[in-house]
DNA sequence: CGGCAAACCTGCGAGC
DNA sequence: TGCTCGCAGGTTTGCC
């Protein structure tokens, strides 16, 4: 579910009421996520003063007064909630609490545990294996249509599934996939090495264009996604083609020709929506 | 190595 | 009302 745009807008939301702050209480519930939480957590980090919240592609990173560095990462259905109780919460999917100084309340919550709770320090994070071949950063200065096109040189898989492997770029999924791939103007069934020179530049100026807008839109909210204030994202309202099958694209008749609108098709699994007007 | 389907787990809406 | 089915924003694994 939260793709960048929905992490850095939770990251935003939570750096405002943790960093600065100690961590007073943490309640570990259910361990067992996608991996299970390392052990002793409680005691590793009650005591500890938030000093700054960062991401890393879709991870929350968590870095505290004593070189620790807690990694979130959110899955499909995960969400970072500030309120509530430490006690008795009235969520059963709550699988992680903090309280700080100040009362604030963060609790993790997550109904299909894909999400994951790891426990790093500075000096071992670069190195840490959930980092290991991950892509630039896109909204960083490290991305751009010639490094794009670099990693996609040579790769016989549509550009739909490239965009979704982490390690071409950090930080896309299925919405934002389907979304920059429309706006460069590109079919998602491409063979990802056709994708060089001007078509990279324009997909990825698609992608950062995109991404900002997203965040600027507190995301967006299909189902589980809120921000840590709780409330919902907006950028849902603004898609060009994702889960709007049969709808019209933007600015484009197709809906009316013999295309029937915006189509939705599966690749490797997942549903992939796009127009075929206007994505070649 | 590359590419793809299936698996992980829970919840929800649609259809009967 | 209640059942079954399909689907969901991610990532890893195992198979060809």
């Amino acid at each position: 579910m939260p793709e960048l745009p929905e992490v850095e807008t939770i990251r935003r939301g939570l750096a405002a009421r943790l960093e600065g702050r100690r961590l007073r209480r943490v309640v570990q519930r259910r361990p067992d996520l996608r991996q299970a939480m390392p052990a002793r957590l409680r005691e590793r980090l009650e005591g500890r003063r938030v000093e700054r919240l960062d991401r890393r592609a879709k991870y929350l990173l968590m870095r505290l007064d004593d070189g620790a560095v807690l990694i979130l990462h959110l899955g499909m259905s995960g969400r970072l909630l500030i309120g509530g109780q430490t006690t008795a919460p009235p969520d059963r999917h709550d699988h992680l609490i903090f309280e700080t100084d100040d009362g604030t309340v963060v609790r993790f919550n997550d109904a299909r545990r894909f999400g994951l709770v790891d426990l790093s320090s500075e000096a071992e994070l670069a190195g840490h294996k959930l980092f290991q071949g991950l892509g630039p950063e896109p909204l960083g200065n490290d991305f751009n249509g010639p490094v794009l096109a670099a990693s996609l040189a040579g790769k016989a898989t549509p550009i739909k599934a490239a965009l979704l492997d982490q390690k071409v770029v950090a930080g896309l999924g299925n919405i934002y996939v389907a979304e920059s791939l429309f706006w460069a103007g590109l079919s998602p069934k491409r063979l990802a090495r056709t994708v060089q020179g001007e078509r990279a530049e324009r997909l990825a100026q698609a992608v950062r264009r995109v991404l900002g807008e997203a965040i600027d839109a507190g995301g967006s909210t299909l189902r589980d996604y809120v921000q840590a204030s709780g409330e919902l994202g907006y950028f849902q309202h603004r898609f060009a083609v994702y889960d709007r099958a049969r709808q019209a694209c933007p600015g484009c008749d197709c809906a009316l020709a013999r295309t029937d609108g915006i189509r939705r098709i599966v690749q490797a699994g997942r549903s992939t929506f796009y127009c075929p007007r206007r994505q070649r």
